[in-house]
DNA sequence: TTCTTTCGATTGATTAGTCAAGTGATACAA
DNA sequence: TTGTATCACTTGACTAATCAATCGAAAGAA
C-alpha cells in the first residue's frame, strides 16, 4: 500500500540529519552566544563584506523579509553596521563583529568536522560531497525557474 | 587562513539542499493547503495512530512545545482529534485528515523521487542512502547524551 | 514640473520551532 | 489525610522564516 522509494528514504534522513545537526550547532554555539543561523550570515558578511542586503538574503537562501529581520537583531547585538547609499544597505562587520566570528570560526568548523570524521572515512566523505553536489545543484536550478 | 575542511562543504551542501528543497516541497504542497511540516506530521499520525503527544513528538524529534502547538494547528484545521486519558493525550486522525494525508501521500512521494532521481542513478542512490544512514545515526547518537 | 514606475528595504500576520516556567491530575509517602 | 513529587501537556517570550502589502527615494515620461 504505502510503498517508499529509496528516494524518499534518503530525503528523510536529510531532513533529520539536518535538523539534528542543527539542534547539535546550536546547544554548542550557546556557549558563544550566537545561534547557528546568526553565525552562518556572520560568516557570509566576513567574506562578502560590504555586501548589499539583497546579495547577502541571495547567499543564504532567505527571503528578503527574512534577512532584514535577522540584520535587525545583529544590529542591535552590535555585530554588524548599515551604511545607506542610494537605495542600497551596505552591510559591514564591526569590530566586535569580526572579533566574534573569529572567536568562533574554527571551533565551528572543529566541530561540524569531527562530527562527520568520526563516522565517515576519507572516501565515504568524498563520494557523499560529490553526490551531495549534484543534488543540491539539481534543487538549485529547480528554484530558480 | 580560513581553511574549509571537506566535511564542512558536505555540511554546507547538506543545509541548502535541505532548506532549499523544503522551499519547493512547500511550493508544491501549496495546491493541497498544507506545508511540509504538517504533512510530516500527519503521516506520522497516520503511521502510528493512536499515538500519544511526548512520542509523535520524539518521532519527528521537535520539542514538547513544539509538538503542543503544531497539534493546536492541525486540531484547528479539523485534522486531527486529541482525546485525554489520565494525563497522556492520544492523537489520532479524523476523517478529513485521513482524506488529506491519502491525497497528498502519492503525490508528494512523486514529487521528492522525481526530484532525486532525476539527477542520481540508482547506484548512486544506494550509497548515498548508505553515507546518509552512517551520519544521520551519528547525529542521533549524539543528541541522546 | 509633476506623475508614474521601479526597486531595495521594512513590516504585519502567520507558521514553526526553542526553552523555561507553570498547570493539574495522579500516585505515593508521612 | 495531608503534603509532595511526578509527569504529560501548555504557555509566554523569543528566534527564524515566509508572503504580501507598503514605504520612500530615484529615474524616466508626459
Amino acid at each position: 500500500m504505502k510503498k517508499n522509494t529509496l528516494a524518499s528514504l534518503i530525503w528523510v534522513r536529510m531532513i533529520r540529519f539536518t535538523h539534528q545537526s542543527t539542534v547539535l550547532s546550536n546547544d554548542f554555539l550557546k556557549q558563544y552566544d550566537i545561534t547557528a543561523a546568526q553565525f552562518d550570515v556572520l560568516n557570509q558578511i566576513g567574506t562578502y563584506q560590504p555586501i548589499s542586503q539583497s546579495e547577502l538574503a541571495e547567499r543564504v537562501t532567505i527571503s528578503a523579509g527574512g534577512i532584514s529581520r535577522m540584520l535587525s537583531r545583529l544590529e542591535r547585538e552590535g555585530y554588524i553596521a548599515r551604511s545607506i547609499e542610494w537605495k542600497v544597505k551596505w552591510i559591514s562587520l564591526t569590530e566586535k563583529g569580526r572579533t566574534k566570528l573569529d572567536e568562533v570560526f574554527e571551533h565551528q568548523l572543529q566541530f561540524q568536522t569531527s562530527l562527520i570524521e568520526s563516522c565517515l572515512s576519507k572516501e565515504e566523505q568524498k563520494s557523499l560531497y560529490r553526490l551531495m553536489t549534484k543534488v543540491q545543484k539539481q534543487t538549485e536550478k529547480q528554484l530558480n525557474n
